[in-house]
DNA sequence: GATTACACTTAATGTAGGTTAAGAAATGGG
DNA sequence: CCCATTTCTTAACCTACATTAAGTGTAATC
C-alpha cells in the first residue's frame, strides 16, 4: 500500500474510491540533496509527505544564522504552514537533506480534497494536532530545559536522525551554537 | 449572539439547529480568581472558552519553577491539549487569574459533536492550525531572539495582557526570570 | 489596623552558552 | 585522486541571563 495512504489510514478509513481520488490530487516527485523546494519571502503552494528520505524546515535571522524548525523523514509531512494556510509570504526555507521521493500535494487540491471526501477534515486535523503537542512540548523544553537535556530528549526521540542529521543541524534544532554544541558532546562521552 | 457561537463563525457556518445542539453540549460556569481547572498528573476532560475573563496554563519544573505555555482571555481556547487528545496524565495546569466566565466543552461532548456536525471538524482544524503557526513562530522567536526583542513581540501581540497579567508571568511567557525581566524593563524604559 | 503574603526592585556574583578564530577531519565534485 | 568546500573540534575570551539575597510597596485577610 501506498505509504501516504498508510499515513492516512492511521487515522480514518478511506473507500478505495476515495483512495483513488486522493492519490490522482498527489503528485510523486523524486529531489536531489540540496534541492530547495521553498523560499523564504514566497508564498508556499504546497505541502510534501516524505515517501523516503530526508527534509528540513528553517528559517533565517537577520544575521546569517540558521534555525531548524522541524526535520521530515519517512512518513512525516512538511510545509511552510503559515504560509500555506495564509496565502502571504512565509520565512521558511524547505531544503531537501538526502535523495528524497515525496508526494506533493497542492493547497488547492487539498481544499478540493476537504470537499469531495470531507472525512479528510478529521485526518489533517488529528495531523495537526499532534503536530501541535509536540510543538508545545518542544517549546516547554526549550524554555525550562538545558542545552544537555533537551540533546538526550532529542536522543530519544528520533533515533535515526541522530545519524542521519549533519550535527550542527541538531544544535540549531535544539537551539545551540554547533561549537558549544561539539563542547558539550564532548563533555557528555567523559561521563 | 453568544461568544462561542460568533467565534466557530468565524471559519464556518452553522444553522440555528446546529448552534442550539453546539450550545446544549456546553455549560457555562463562572470561576474565581486563583481556581485551578487542571492538575498536572491528572486526565484533561474538557476545554474551556474564555467569554470573560482571564486564565493561563502552565507547567512546574522539578524545581517548583513556573513556565507559562499559553494566556487566554475573551475569546480564546485554553485547555491541556496533550492530555485532552491522549487521555493521558497531563503536565499543565490550567488556572483562572481574574473571575472569568467560561463555556466548558467536555472531550466525550466535543467528540460526539464532530459526529453530529462535521463541519466542526473544519472549525477546530482551523483553529488548531492557527495555533500550530502561533507556536512555531513562539519557538522561532525564543531560539533566535534576545529577550527584550520577544518582549517586544509579547507588547505588540499582546497589548491588553500587558495591563493585565502580574509582570512575573509575562517574564516566564517570554523564557526570562521575574528578577531579570525587571531590570530589562528599567533599561528599556531609558530609552 | 496590624499581619501576612505576594509582587516588584536592586545589586552582587555566578554560569550556560555565545563569539571569534584557527586548525583538523571529513565529504564531495570533477 | 586531488582540490575545494563544508563540517567538526578546540580554546580563549565574552555576555545575556540566572541565582541569591535583601529591601520596598501594596493588596488581602484576620
Amino acid at each position: 500500500m501506498d505509504p501516504i495512504i498508510q499515513n492516512i489510514s492511521k487515522h480514518i478509513t478511506l473507500t478505495p474510491e476515495e483512495e483513488q481520488l486522493f492519490l490522482s490530487k498527489t503528485e510523486i516527485r523524486h529531489y536531489k540533496a540540496k534541492t530547495m523546494l521553498h523560499h523564504a519571502g514566497q508564498v508556499c503552494k504546497e505541502s510534501y509527505f516524505v515517501n523516503s528520505g530526508l527534509i528540513r524546515s528553517f528559517n533565517i535571522n537577520d544575521n546569517i544564522v540558521e534555525h531548524v524548525l522541524s526535520f521530515a523523514c519517512d512518513g512525516w509531512w512538511i510545509s511552510d504552514m503559515y504560509s500555506l494556510l495564509s496565502q502571504k509570504p512565509g520565512n521558511l526555507f524547505i531544503e531537501v537533506l538526502e535523495d528524497s521521493e515525496v508526494m506533493v500535494l497542492s493547497k488547492e487540491n487539498q481544499d478540493q480534497l476537504y470537499l469531495e471526501i470531507p472525512k479528510l477534515e478529521r485526518f489533517f486535523r488529528i495531523l495537526i494536532e499532534n503536530s501541535l503537542v509536540a510543538n508545545q512540548e518542544r517549546l516547554m523544553d526549550n524554555l525550562s530545559l538545558t542545552a544537555e537535556e533537551r540533546f538526550d530528549k532529542f536522543c530519544k526521540r528520533y533515533p535515526t536522525l541522530l545519524q542521519q542529521v549533519p550535527q550542527k543541524q541538531i544544535a540549531s534544532y535544539i537551539g545551540v551554537t554547533p561549537e558549544f554544541f561539539s563542547k558539550m558532546k564532548a563533555r557528555m562521552l567523559k561521563k
